[in-house]
DNA sequence: CTAACTCCCTGATAGC
DNA sequence: TGCTATCAGGGAGTTA
């Protein structure tokens, strides 16, 4: 599944394809994702895209009419760059054909991923980034930064690292495991966390999310490179997807509890 | 305001 | 074999 590592993955590899091409022609397979595509065609056609960056989850490619498209991957969903010989698969639902002959090719099993052209703001994102937290490599995501805005959260910290309006892109992986190397259990309420956790957090979530990128992100079951090879963080997880199996630090049995409607591995002897 | 749900979707797997 | 139930989960939306 695309968090953080995997949609950097993606970001990189798209770049050097897509920037500066122009989108000459539109072909949808499928009448929606999350949002309707419909208006793709009319809104794609003919424009060229400016740059690839990456924000929280999501993929943004500015466009010569201050529209951007934005794309997010879901559980999902997997971009490739092909030539038009290669026959369509079961769940692409986007190919965007492009002026050196290349097809971009969206494919998404579950639907969860999305499609969609939005406005450029002035600080060159769409408006719906307005309210998303700081990146976790930014300088704004600090220690200071965390513990402040804990304060009087009753929610569970897990939930709160997923959360995008307090640090954009970590999801479920990459919070479970933050939360072992931490030593915090994720259902420690988020207001009760100390200065000093609050560094640990910053500290691990950092190093696992850049360990995690070098790998090319992590292939649980779908998760693909756009060049359709796999990430290798997978071995590198410590017990996320572990639950049962001996805890690395401690031998202890690994639990797993659900939060927020997520799965949470965790050991309750490393983590308080 | 926060927190805890529900829904969207498909494929893999378990149980009968 | 073939059916049904369960589970996986990001994000938007709704409810308490």
């Amino acid at each position: 599944m695309p968090e953080l590592p995997e949609v950097e993955t993606i970001c990189r590899a798209l770049a050097p394809a897509l920037t500066g091409r122009t989108i000459t022609r539109v072909e949808l397979f499928s009448p929606k994702l999350r949002s309707s595509l419909t208006p793709l065609p009319e809104m794609l056609t003919g424009r060229r895209i400016l740059a690839i960056t990456r924000r929280a989850r999501y993929i943004i490619a500015p466009l010569d009419n201050a529209l951007a498209l934005v794309m997010h991957f879901g559980m999902t969903g997997v971009a490739r760059i092909e030539s038009p010989d290669v026959p369509r698969r079961t769940h692409e639902h986007v190919f965007l054909h492009l002026d050196d002959g290349f097809v971009f090719r969206f494919e998404d099993i579950r639907r969860f991923g999305n499609l969609e052209v939005l406005p450029l703001a002035a600080n060159g994102l769409p408006m719906f980034f307005q309210c998303f937290g700081p990146e976790p490599f930014s300088d704004q995501f600090t220690a200071q930064y965390l513990y402040k805005c804990s304060r009087n959260l009753k929610c569970p910290v897990k939930t709160f690292l997923m959360d995008n309006a307090v640090v954009a892109g970590i999801g479920n992986i990459y919070a479970t495991e933050t939360l072992f190397a931490a030593g915090i259990s994720p259902c420690r309420p988020a207001g009760t966390l100390s200065r000093r956790q609050c560094e640990k957090l910053v500290e691990q979530s950092r190093h696992i999310l850049n360990a995690a990128i070098e790998q090319g992100g992590t292939t649980i079951a779908d998760f693909k490179h756009v060049d359709g090879s796999e990430g290798k963080f997978a071995v590198c997880l410590q017990i996320y997807g572990k639950t049962g199996e001996a805890c690395p630090h401690c031998g202890h049995p690994i639990q797993c509890i659900r939060l927020g409607g997520r799965s949470s591995a965790f050991c309750p002897k490393c983590q308080k």
